[in-house]
DNA sequence: TCTTCATATGAAGTAAAATTCATTCGATGG
DNA sequence: CCATCGAATGAATTTTACTTCATATGAAGA
């Protein structure tokens, strides 16, 4: 069964599909942070924060420098923004639905109603 | 803590984040199949791969269409390719050990062998 | 070198998601 | 309308991932 996207992606997507996670990357995306301001920002444990940066760092999301006591982190922006317009851009298409993907209630009831009110998006 | 992202493209990403449901999105890029193709390309169960098309309708990373007593699946091409290609140039750029994120293992030996051998991956 | 601050790690418990199996639904053709 | 084929659903189990708490590491300055 296994074939190569599968083999290849996995790790990106699994690292992705974290709320905490995508918190993260949305900060960074404001300009570099150290673990507690990142922890502050997202009123989350530290410990919970570096557990979850491990990932984000081993997928190359973010990179990260040390600075004196302080690591700071920082978006991998050449590649998360493309990523994030993609995702704004297929959402604003396809997704009808406040920018979320569809549950299986919501598919059901668009199927009656054959819904046609496609809604903005924040964008990226 | 939630924030745009998160909301936004958490159901996204989960989505994507199993194997499963990747090797289902690498099988529909040779074209539009139906369920009893697809479980016997990937060899498994029937109900399985439906159970992994749902989510996969959910977010339109594939449409569907019934013929006769069938249903064909088929690829959102316009950005499914996209985003393939974005992973496979992240993954050929910043990605050293074989295509995959590094795991945390992986990533204790990087660090110590400062590793400069950065691998060719597979092209999408 | 001792203390402190910043971050990382490990292991345990908890929560969430995937898989399986049995069953049901739905469409088609006889 | 019944039988059959193809696909979808539900519930239970298993697997996997997340969170938490306690502790360890590591750098810098006194």
């Amino acid at each position: 069964m296994k074939q190569n996207l599968s083999e290849t992606c996995h790790q990106f997507f699994s690292t992705l599909a974290n709320p905490t996670r995508l918190a993260i990357l949305e900060l960074l995306r404001e300009g570099p942070r150290n673990v507690t301001e990142i922890s502050e920002a997202l009123n989350q444990e530290q410990s919970m924060i570096s557990h979850n940066l491990k990932p984000l760092e081993g997928c190359r999301f973010v990179f990260s420098e040390r600075r004196k006591k302080e690591r700071f982190y920082s978006l991998n922006k050449e590649t998360m923004e493309q990523l994030f317009k993609l995702f704004s851009y297929h959402a604003e298409k396809y997704c009808p639905t406040e920018g979320k993907c569809l549950t299986n209630a919501s598919l059901q009831k668009q199927k009656k109603k054959n819904a046609s009110n496609p809604l903005h998006l924040t964008r990226f």
